[in-house]
DNA sequence: CATGATTCCTTATGCTGTAAACTATCGGCT
DNA sequence: AGCCGATAGTTTACAGCATAAGGAATCATG
């Protein structure tokens, strides 16, 4: 399921994800008084998502755990997709939080750290890596996320539009590695091959089915042997490694880069 | 259903991946001969892919389509995960094509047509969006487009490591704004509803839900006042031009940082 | 000409989100 | 006090998914 933001009735998620934490106090409703509430409902299919994996989330699965039918979860929550939505949004406090408390003066290190709490969050909740960004979820806690952001890069100089690419950027590079390093991380949690052992397996594989590889691909085979494809600390899992040290050099790249544009616009 | 290469037979699908063209050229099979190929199997899926979007392709769809059973397909393919590796790595065959032809000889501009044309290709193909990067698909057609781009970063002067950083990252980059602009141009087609009336929607919404925004989040309020939210170029849907300016200027920091690494690897 | 491999079919299982209709509960009104 | 109607939760049902199991038709080879 491809989950875009606002497929139902916008007005009313909008108005869940915005609400104040001291709603609902106050009761006075007929009928028989709700035993569980929406922040139950959330928190529980969060805990599902973190720990079974997006695919083990159903209505089902989750009204298992509170002893309710799949059904009766449509009292609190429109959709399975409307409950996606506050996941995230509730997900995102914790990191919102960590972002708005960081004090660190110098741009570059605080970005630099911001990008570094956006990748811990990711291999926190891997589900958050199956959520659209192209008509994202608008709830409070991104908005947060990206406030702090752009109160540092704005006190260092960037345009509005600078601001917003850098933004864009630094979520492209941290999504696109902290998958790699996710997926291999529950690829061995499920299938129980370590790393090493499956690539080992397809690399022998590899020769087999192509003999004529270092012909066919000279730069690769020259960049094998130099060791570009080598497992260097052996205790840590190899792809994960490799995913987080490809993110450090994309990080500082684009950072450099992005120093050089300070005070071009405006 | 997220998809992990070599869940199945491995040897299986490698071979099919790596078979040459000539294959299956002579039969002397007992049996039915079949009316089918893995070959149309493949276009076939691809094309339902392509035009009705990842989430049509079912091997029932993909049967009917071929006047078919959904059983019947797994005659000439292991697995549905098998089918979408195949179609994964045909797809890249026609850039693996195009990237291999170019002559540029500056790197940073053959660098930065490589990115373009695996821009295009992403809008040209959205569901291969959907599939996982971690334990790839090893066909020849990433490894011939992984090699083109290798040729050139080696010649510019870059180490080993810095060019499968700087591979990984093009992809992060690429991949994660295309992902908007494929979503934007899809959800505006399956909805109907255009990209700037969602948006003028939403801010109406989110003015009525939180008053406060202005005091909440100063720098963001001041970046809107700015323009960096506005559509400059009214033909062009908003969505899908800020996401392709956005990986522009990250494309454009990113090689500048590469640059200033040239020589600092072995 | 029979054998056995191979293609394709039908049927069945256990999932999914959610529509529809129903029962049970309880606040506020007469 | 007693009823009305809103609400929480249930059961049942439907259409769709991947694919396991088993049977029928086809055809090269012994």
């Amino acid at each position: 399921m491809v989950i875009y933001a606002g497929q139902g009735d916008a007005a009313r998620s909008m108005a869940l994800l915005w609400r104040s934490p001291g709603d609902a106090s106050v009761r006075t409703a007929p009928g028989p008084r709700p035993e569980l509430s929406v922040d139950l409902v959330v928190r529980t299919a969060l805990d599902i998502a973190d720990t079974e994996g997006m695919e083990a989330l159903s209505m089902r699965s989750v009204g298992q755990r509170l002893g309710r039918t799949a059904m009766s979860l449509y009292t609190y929550v429109a959709s399975k997709n409307e409950l996606v939505e506050l996941m995230y949004d509730h997900a995102f406090g914790e990191l919102a939080e960590a972002a708005e408390s960081d004090q660190e003066p110098d741009w570059y290190a605080a970005t630099t750290s911001w990008a570094t709490r956006l990748w811990d969050f990711h291999l926190r909740h891997p589900w958050t890596l199956e959520i659209s960004q192209a008509r994202p979820v608008l709830g409070p806690n991104e908005y947060r996320l990206f406030e702090s952001l752009a109160v540092v890069l704005h006190r260092a100089g960037l345009g509005p539009t600078q601001i917003r690419s850098t933004y864009g950027n630094l979520f492209s590079l941290v999504r696109g590695q902290v998958r790699t390093a996710a997926e291999a991380r529950r690829a061995q949690a499920v299938t129980g091959v370590p790393e090493d052992e499956w690539w080992y397996e397809r690399s022998a594989q590899l020769e087999r089915v192509a003999p004529d590889f270092a012909e066919r691909f000279p730069v690769l085979t020259l960049m094998a042997d130099q060791g570009a494809f080598n497992n260097e600390n052996e205790d840590e899992p190899y792809l994960e490694q490799e995913a987080w040290e490809t993110f450090r050099f994309g990080l500082d790249a684009l950072l450099n880069g992005v120093r050089s544009a300070i005070g071009t616009e405006r």
